[in-house]
Order: structure tokens, then C-alpha cells, then sequence
DNA sequence: CTGAAAGCGCTTACAG
DNA sequence: CTGAAAGCGCTTACAG
């Protein structure tokens, strides 16, 4: 087996001389631009197809003294430790580009704000760019955004929030929904009794968005109610902006009932681990989501139990590759994108560590 | 975010104008090929200093007709579904450089046949290959490949195996041990008894390597004699080369203990999920290797319950980037690279096929 | 609608 | 020791 370029590599002049044309003619039928004759075009088209050309980017680089425009909008990380791993994957993906003319334009608006959101989408437009990376955290202001992009013929990807009735290349996130279940099963697991007492806690902060938080819950609920038809739920939010009263609030909560599990759909779930170790409270099996510092810290003392993580560098770094991809080679793209679902455990999450691009 | 490139950019052409030489003496100058005038030299490199000069990456591989070869021998796929998949991703990372003139040879080896190995390693180093990455699994005649890979100055990467006291670039792999305890921690979660009855079945045909296998079922019994002091395990090897046979041998064993527990240390347990099947045995917890077609078909049914993976694509694909970045940008390499121990599941094994790169 | 030619920044023979 | 020139595969402006 061999890669042998000398069979699958063939260039603009290769097929200029098949088709019998000049390189300028190839080259108008490859970019759609100035007028070609629809039967020289036809040809050219078929030798293309069938010699499975691809253009050498290498060359069309030098030779081209466009840059390229990609726009990123997402929210920043400020206060959001969540976005700042997206935000990694972009910045790498970034690197791998410029070299090709790519220049990649990372707009973060404040997402608890409408108009930041806003503000930075127009200011995306203003760049003239040749793509779109964006997360649609306002639905309504999204949807007079792709109307735009869509009037100015700019493609764009959807990165971990999607948005239904869009013509996006294609989307890159989570299935939450389907993210609660495997927390359940794993649950379920653990447990193995028939009549579980589940707390459902979601420590939150003011702002937080509880989107895939939500999703998360849904799924998860589904999963019980369909294999443990006698499981118990409490089903509780916990404002942890205020550390007295939250731990109030959950001495509260534990007063009733005693968890045989607790299933945290947020990454926030090294709160709750703090405040079990603290009480001393033990055997109860703990879940939640994203292997961030401090949710390592609690796993490794085994408070954790399970973390559900999905990769968020790598959906960064993917809806770039994605359109740059979309944009060089016009190749086709899955519209949708799911990252894995992963199951970290004590034993595996080193692994997890800075490892996913 | 912003990359700007055009500060400062200036040319070997501008070079030689401000040193009064011709382009290519500043080429001397840069490649240290060819006799240059010590003096004409000093100029040269003083205005290459002061202007901050960095060569066109892009220019350079589009005019050098140097063509990389890079060498890679791994076992060939016949009868071996497992290494079709770091194929898969080696081709792809093929398909990438190409452009940069780098050609990477596939050469295939019987993984059974010791002088298959050692003819392609000979053929390897024919290629005159600027970088290997070989899967060492015969061990001395591995180490003769090294020693002269080291004589010529090739850089190689060890893919799967790794190899003691070799001084490679970089390898990728598995951590097999840590994988078996992962298992064993599933387990023992599953089963939540003091005194289960484990079996490890190791089904296999005549011909396949054991190396994996083997680190598996060590880093399994370590944990389970760690955690679970009562545990009673039983070891066997099932040969499924015959139909009839294998089936007796199961017979057998299940004869003398009924099992709380299986453990399949590779790929081949859905062979051991057929017979469970088939003989209606329920409730007993199994768990393998790999995500192959036939392991997702019995995960689907419940009959396996876990399987561990260890994305090879990624390991295939990313062991030839690395020699690629190490050619071209000398870029430091991580002398070791485990992927991920992903723990697999009927409820999110969907989204890790055709995923993982 | 089409072709011929210059040029992107570098490498590589070749000639002196 | 050095320079002049061709060429890598593409894009771009120009001429017809």
C-alpha cells in the first residue's frame, strides 16, 4: 500500500490539457468566475471528477494575496471558565491557518447581555469575512443574524448551541439530552436497588445560562422514569453565590431525605462534593459533569463519582478546521457534529487531561 | 484576535538587494550549501538578523521538489479488524501532507510472521525515509531496526508497542494496564458484592498477539485484588479458531462456577456475548474491548455491558502529524502520548463510531 | 468566452 | 565563489 502522488496528483495543467483548454479556463470553471462555455465548462467539470483533483493550497496560497476573514462570536470567558475551552480549541486551529492566509477574528460578547451579543455580530459582518463560527445563545438576535448571513451569501457553523430552521454548514456541540441518560444509566448502575432516593441539585450562579443544563435534566429524567419506575426525585437549585445560604439550603434539603445518588447536570458539581466531604456524608453516589480543576480534585478523593464530559476544545477546534475546510476544499460536511459522550471515572481522567486536540 | 502579517515581511530578494548579491548567494547563506565569501556572508546574515527575516514556509515547499518519504510498517489488516483502524487514520494524515510533498508508504507485515516484519523493515529503510513510525511487536528484531535507524539519523515513532531503552521520537498508544483497572473499577460498581466470581476469558485464534492482553488482565487483577479481597477469579483460554470446541471449553467452565462477572481482555468478546446468548445466561455482567461491529451489535442487545476503548484512528493519525511536525518545524514532541481510556456504554457508544477524528 | 503571460517567494540546476 | 534563469501550481490582470 502507497500513498503515490503520481497517480492521484494532478494539477490545473494536466486538466487544461485534457480538456484541450488554457489554465485560465480551468480556472473559471473551478472558482465560477467569468463565463465559460457550458460545454467546455461540462468537460472540464468531468476531468476534475474523475482524476479526483484537488487544488494544491500550497500554491494557490503563494500565488493568492487574499486573506481570508473567519469570524468567531462566542462568549467570553470571563467569569465562564466553560468558554474558555472552546475558546483553547479555536485559538489552535487559528495557528494551523494563518499560514494560509487565514485570519480568524474572535469576537466574545457578555452572555448575559442581549446587546453585547448583538454589538458583535454586526461587527463580525463589518470584517467582510468569508466564514461564520458562532454560538446562537440569543434566539431571536441569531435569527436576524443568519438572515444576514445568508443574504450576503456567508456561510457559518454553529458551535454548542443549536438553532432549528438554519442553514448552517453544520453545528458542533453536545447532545445533552442523550448526555442525562448515560448519567442516569450510570446511576442506575451504581445504585442497583429498585426504590433510589435521587437528588437532582444545580448549583448556580446568577447568570449562568441553564440551556444544556436543562437538556441535561430532561434526558436524565427520561432515562429513570423508564428504568427505575420507583426511583424518588428531589429536584433542587442551589444558589451558591452566597455560600452561607447555600449550604443552608442544602442542610435543608438533606434534612427530608437521605440521596442514595445526586446527579448534578452542571459543571459546578465540585460545590456539592465540598460541601459532602465537609459533612461527612458518604456512599452516596455522585455525578456531574465537565472535568475541570477542581471536579479532578474531588474525583481523585472519590466524592466524584462519575463526570460526564463532551470535549469542548474540541468542538472549538472542529468548527474552524470545519469551515476553512468548507471553504478550501469545498468538501462536504456533516451538518451535525456530536462529541463523544465521555465517562470519566478516577481511573481514566488523567487521560482526559489535556489531551483532546 | 488578530494575526497580522504584514509587518516587516520581507524576502530573500529584498535580502539580496540590500547586500548587493544575487538571491541565490543569500540562499547559501540560509542553507549553508555552497561556498560563500566569508565577508559576503557576514553582510548577508547581518541583514537576514536585523530584519527579522523568516522564511515563506509556503514558497519553500512549492518550489522544492524534495519529496519526504515517510516509512510506516504496522501489521497488515487481513484477518486483523483491529488494524484497519490506525490505517484509517494514518491514511488520513496522508492525505494531509501530501500537499507538503510528504509521501507516506504503508508497508504491511504478517503479524504472525517474524521475517515479514524484519523484510519490511528492510524495505522501510530502502525508501530512504526522513521519518518512521513502526509498530515494534517483534522485540530484537525490532531493536536491529532502531540501531540502524539511529546510524542513518532517522527519526521514528513507536505506534501501539512501545519499546524499552529505544531512543524514539515519540509514541503513541495505550496505557493497557490502566485500562484493566478501569475495567475492574466497573465492575466492581456493577456487581457491588464482596464475594463475586469473576471469570477472564481470553478468547483467541491461533495466530493473535497477547501483548495487549496481557497488560489488560495485569492491570485487572491487580485492582481487583486491591478492592476486592474476596474476589474468586477464574482464567481461561478459549479457542474459537473451532466452533464446537470453544463452545465445549465454555460448557465446561460454566459447569464448575456460575460467574457474577466476565472479563474479555480484547476485542473478541462478542464472541463470548454470542454463546452467553445462546445459552440464555442473563444478568451477568460483561465486559471487552474495542468497539467493533460485532461488540456494538451485543452492547445493543445488553449483553455486553462495557467496553473500553482506546481510539486507534487517533493514535494511527496522530503519530504521523507528529513526525510531520517534527520534520518540518522541529517542533518538540511529547516523548509519550496515552489516548483517552474511553469507557463505552449502550447509551453513548452511537457517538463514538465514526467519531473519533 | 478564451488564452498567454506575469508573478507569489523560494529552490535548484547550470554556467561561469 | 557567484549570478541568471527556470520552475513549483496556482491566481490575476490583460488582451483579444
Amino acid at each position: 500500500m502507497k500513498t503515490d502522488k503520481n497517480i492521484n496528483k494532478i494539477g490545473i495543467k494536466e486538466i487544461a490539457r485534457l480538456a484541450n483548454v488554457s489554465i485560465g479556463t480551468v480556472d473559471r470553471v473551478i472558482h465560477n468566475r467569468g463565463q465559460v462555455a457550458p460545454e467546455t465548462r461540462q468537460m472540464v467539470l468531468q476531468i476534475i471528477e474523475s482524476s479526483n483533483y484537488t487544488p494544491n493550497i500550497v500554491a494557490r496560497t503563494l500565488s493568492s494575496k487574499k486573506e481570508t476573514n473567519i469570524a468567531v462570536v462566542i462568549p467570553d470567558s470571563i467569569n465562564n471558565f466553560y468558554w474558555s475551552l472552546p475558546l483553547k480549541g479555536i485559538q489552535k486551529a487559528a495557528e494551523e491557518i494563518v499560514h494560509f492566509n487565514f485570519n480568524v477574528h474572535i469576537l466574545t460578547f457578555d452572555y448575559s447581555d442581549e446587546n453585547s451579543f448583538i454589538q458583535k455580530t454586526n461587527e463580525a459582518i463589518k470584517l467582510n469575512p468569508k466564514g461564520i463560527v458562532f454560538s446562537p445563545l440569543f434566539e431571536s438576535a441569531s435569527y436576524n443574524f443568519i438572515n444576514v448571513c445568508q443574504d450576503k451569501n456567508i456561510p457559518y457553523i454553529l458551535l454548542d448551541v443549536s438553532l432549528n430552521n438554519s442553514k448552517h454548514v453544520s453545528y458542533f456541540g453536545q447532545d445533552s439530552v442523550q448526555s442525562g441518560k448515560v448519567a442516569a444509566k450510570l446511576l442506575k448502575t451504581s445504585l442497583n436497588i429498585n426504590n433510589p432516593i435521587i437528588f437532582i441539585l444545580k448549583p448556580i450562579i446568577k447568570i449562568a445560562s441553564t440551556y444544556h443544563s436543562d437538556l441535561r435534566q430532561k434526558g436524565f429524567m427520561e432515562y429513570l422514569q423508564k428504568n427505575i419506575p420507583n426511583v424518588k426525585v428531589c429536584d433542587n437549585i442551589i444558589d451558591i453565590s452566597n455560600e452561607e445560604n447555600s449550604n443552608n439550603k442544602l442542610k435543608e434539603i438533606f434534612k427530608i431525605h437521605m440521596p442514595h445518588g445526586i446527579f448534578v447536570p452542571n459543571s459546578r458539581v465540585y460545590h456539592i462534593a465540598q460541601w459532602l466531604y465537609n459533612n461527612n456524608y458518604k456512599g452516596i453516589v455522585l455525578i456531574g459533569y465537565d472535568l475541570i480543576e477542581q471536579n479532578a480534585y474531588w474525583m481523585e478523593k472519590e466524592v466524584i463519582d462519575y463526570l460526564i464530559c463532551q470535549k469542548p476544545e474540541d468542538q472549538g477546534y472542529k468548527s474552524i478546521m470545519a469551515i476553512f475546510n468548507f471553504l478550501t476544499y469545498k468538501k462536504n460536511i456533516e451538518n451535525k457534529y456530536y462529541s463523544p459522550i465521555d465517562i470519566i471515572i478516577k481511573e481514566n481522567y488523567k487521560y482526559y487531561i489535556n489531551n483532546s486536540i
